[in-house]
DNA sequence: CCGCCGCGTTGATCTGGATCAAGGTCAAAA
DNA sequence: TTTTGACCTTGATCCAGATCAACGCGGCGG
């Protein structure tokens, strides 16, 4: 399917592979419809940065697909990532203008995106849409601490491995129910995102990941589970 | 003036040292009436567990005095500290009756309390609620985020100058303007209890004290800037 | 076909914090 | 007054992960 045949069949929402985790999910026919007016796509490769930390951002958007990534960066340059955003999440604050990370796409990447002053509007016409963003927030919530577990207490080990469950997981629920012994899925992180997103260096990161490979845990195929 | 002249006083929300900051914040005064017929207070003293990692937990809460922590733990003992909760925050979740963290009074602690039951009525009826526990959901995770960044990317030192700068930024907050060049403030945590923050040992802790402390860049009594 | 470049791997070495181990301080209890 | 216990400090040593430095491999433009 074309870019441009797959855009077509998602002018209706019921086509889309999120309508049923993101923050339309919880929309009656009749707000989808609002939606779906006021919905545009926009489209990033990757390595794409979407918006620089601190520029403002006139938007709110859906992950479609792809993955992206926010992050921080210090003025000299140390950098951590502090939200893996995979299809379905939401990225983009509503009440704000500006944005306090990086957006940028480490894959090719689909998003669905609404005009801020418009999809301010309509949350507050529309409670199910307010209620859903509440919901993901404090989820995201959650995985940030997570993640601050993660960072403050694991090993770098400990760190690999939580993170590939993590890829895992949100595969899995994607694909649907294939309970396997071996679990397979695309990395769809270089190795120098993944230092990144779990506060290590890309050589702690390549040899932690051929130590998994040679005691066993997992294998590889370019880059596979 | 006694811990019950004081929960006197705070019959009346108008007198809450908080009631500007927290989820009342936007509160129209027949919304606010509406809270103070279901409110109700619980205090505890420095180093009780207010609920357990997994337990039920059936109400939410504001922070109205003291300090809280929420706190992840490992099987093996690792603890990290994923929140500090000071005065006006918010603690719980709508919409979902188990915490995943612990929730600890640091210092002598005093919570405005709802069931989570009323206060989720309260939500649907109230949308000034509603939007202010976006907001501040939505500020926390940019806090949690910022977090991420100091335990993936920081150094120790400054990890303890981050929260030394936090701390003196939230008393300075409720305090009022008293601009100075040296801010003096309460140190409200212990040294196990920053370290369990900043992703540390106890020990690299009051070693980084002691060095800020002879680089001058601090000066103490007792447990003060 | 060659050379370059973006990734990834691997080795050698260094070091910031962890770990292990005493002590010190102070306030409340006895 | 002494004891006890909760905190804090400081020293000595160790080690996981950072840093520095090659090198390998596949794709791509010339």
């Amino acid at each position: 399917m074309s870019l441009h045949e797959g855009l077509k069949a998602l002018q209706n929402c019921a086509n889309c592979p999120i309508h049923y985790r993101a923050i339309c999910a919880q929309c009656e026919p009749d707000e989808l419809r609002l939606l779906e007016e006021i919905k545009y796509y926009r489209s990033f490769e990757a390595g794409q940065t979407v918006i620089w930390a601190g520029d403002r951002m006139d938007f709110v958007a859906s992950v479609v697909t792809g993955v992206a990534s926010l992050t921080k960066t210090m003025e000299d340059g140390r950098t951590q990532m502090v939200g893996l955003m995979l299809p379905s999440d939401f990225v983009g604050r509503p009440g704000r203008n500006t944005t306090p990370y990086n957006v940028i796409a480490v894959t090719d990447l689909l998003m669905c995106c609404f005009r801020k002053k418009q999809f301010e509007a309509m949350m507050i016409r529309t409670p199910h849409i307010a209620h859903r963003l509440l919901a993901m927030t404090l989820d995201e919530l959650d995985a940030a601490r997570e993640w601050m577990l993660l960072l403050g207490r694991k090993t770098a080990r400990e760190k690999i491995a939580s993170l590939l469950a993590i890829l895992a997981r949100r595969d899995a629920e994607l694909a649907g129910p294939v309970p396997r012994k071996r679990a397979a899925f695309d990395l769809p992180l270089t190795r120098s995102a993944m230092a990144d997103y779990l506060g290590l260096t890309l050589e702690t990161v390549s040899r932690q990941i051929s130590a998994l490979r040679q005691d066993d845990v997992i294998t590889l195929q370019g880059l596979r589970r």
